[in-house]
DNA sequence: GATGAATGAGCTTTCATTCAT
DNA sequence: AATGAATGAAAGCTCATTCAT
């Protein structure tokens, strides 16, 4: 197996962080924590990220651009809003199954410790390619007349807040079905609340 | 004035770790601070909560009953869903604006850290005074025929999450408008998303 | 023995780490050795001294109070400036060797770190009781025709690098003479250098 | 242009570590640091110094080589003890105002971190060349019966604590003055205190 | 000679918790 | 109940030095 580039080895340590942080918090995993998953030294994390907090970071841009572009393929796609919220969905559960620490990251390290994003993530500039993308999709649903025009940020809230609440649910092993069994409810209902009035 | 008594002690306590907690994060308060804050010593702190994770445990349970019982007085009027929608909108928003740190420490303190939680506060048993109130809510509306008939989790994870989501974003100053000029978008899209079918 | 004050400990942590600093380096003293010299741990230094830097700088302040009283009692007596020269020296080069902590912390470690004095010891504002004296001893030298009347700090280069010196080639061990040998020459030296021209 | 010798290029790096460590500081400056100051990379550093003690030892053999065959010249002029202290104040001076850093590196490097050249400069063995052109300035001007035949440290002591204190007060930046205007005040002092005796 | 990633011991500092008073 | 000095483990981070390339 090649050498990985110092790039691909800053994602490696990002990858293993990620894991570690959403799993165990921020602040109850340790930098040699981070090492040893990482197989390498103390000293030399620090040749890749200079802080813990500067990773930290690094991290949710890496997430944001991530999910960004899976919203993108969506959004790119020829269907109406109803079906791309469907979608838009159905790829945030997956995700949330698959890859959980993602979504994990997102809601309980990201959204939570503000003092950690305070310098350098302020407002959402660390997560831009995520929400431009749910604002794409808002626009052009409004745009076509499928949606209706309101508040962008009381459509996002709604999106955001309510597949954040139900993955937290589902983390948090109270939900008595399976998650993804809950894609046509939700979608249902987010639409329900978005749809442009009928005439 | 009278001494107070230990109770009372006590909940001066959780009122004023509470407040650190929730402005300052969990890990960045620290033991002294919040025993400064009450003018009390470090140990005698200690005679009240055996730790910081315990304070923090009551700290949950304390504003789990305080939003139930607000929540208790609506689902007692007689009055639609669509209006205790419309009235639990309000007092969450409301609550958010004037007791800021409850809603703070309920979404990044108590959802976030879920080590601290771990132990004595699985599923929801810290907050069940919240959750069975919202429950109740639900199950009389779809009594009543008002709203649909789902799967709760479905519609609780709507409701706190597009709520919890609406006070963060707020938290993080990226709405344009005041909080509360948003009561009318959401309680509607709420609606939507949970009433009965229409014919 | 009676406990003593937090006043008096701190004065015990100052003497201890003023020995460590002088003979070992400011740098390759360690907080945790001078908590083993003191028997205390790590941690309870901190509750007397908030950081390494902050514990150096009140050092300094200590020794420079320490030496000031010396000189004043000096300058209190009603002898020659020559005389005086003549017990500057001696009670410094007396210092030099029955306290040599203080002046070797002096000269290496207050002199030589100013990125550890920088904040908070600008100027001389950290050493002004004894420099006051100095000042005090030449200007009513001046006044008195014993002394000549030139720049104060032409004459306190003199004063303190030539003790200086003297006490660091002690130090080295270059010297083939004890210290004290060496105290007629140079005060006569000194004295040559600062009287007022004969005519 | 060619590619530097071996040695020229040890020059070069000894200049570069000069320049930081009497700016910055021994411990503070670090490898890596002189690393980048000269361009190059770390481990090469190694090829040129075994460690950073070595390093230090060999800029003050430096320093002491440069001082002693500017003080040569000094001596090899036919003129009086008088004017040789003078020439010798002022080419001290010069020194400490364009090539400050040798002086500081001497004050505060040396002078002050005896650990650091506790094995292999003992003694003075590091700093001859400087010594030596003191001790025959001094000797020859003794022989000629112009300067009083004192012991050759306490004349020793006087001249370089003197300067060194004045260059000390210079970069503490309390001197009222410019450094050279002092020249004629120091050069009468030390002329007072190293001249026979008048009879 | 040259590179710079890698090592790991060791530093300063913090803090939940205990305990003598 | 109350105090706050004391503990000590552990955190984040640094840096002289090595070594594979």
């Amino acid at each position: 197996m090649a050498k990985p580039t110092k790039e691909q080895k800053r994602e490696l340590i990002m990858l293993g962080a990620l894991r570690l942080f959403s799993t165990e918090g921020f602040y109850t995993t340790t930098i040699p924590d981070i090492a040893k998953e990482l197989k390498m030294s103390v000293g030399n994390m620090y040749n890749y990220f200079k802080s813990k907090d500067i990773l930290a970071k690094e991290i949710i841009k890496y997430i944001s651009s991530y999910l960004g572009s899976e919203l993108r393929k969506i959004n790119d796609k020829d269907i109406t809003s109803k079906q791309k919220i469907d979608n838009i969905v159905k790829i945030y559960f997956e995700t949330a199954l698959q890859k959980p620490e993602m979504i994990e990251y997102f809601l309980r390290i990201y959204l939570s410790n503000r003092e950690v994003f305070k310098d350098g993530c302020e407002g959402m500039i660390c997560v831009t390619d995520f929400v431009t993308e749910i604002m794409i999709f808002f626009e052009e649903g409004v745009k076509s007349g499928e949606l209706r025009d309101q508040d962008f940020f009381s459509a996002f809230g709604l999106f955001m807040g309510y597949l954040g609440g139900m993955v937290f649910l589902h983390g948090e092993k109270v939900l008595p079905e399976k998650l993804d069994s809950y894609v046509d409810d939700i979608s249902h209902n987010i639409y329900q609340a978005l749809k442009a009035d009928e005439n």
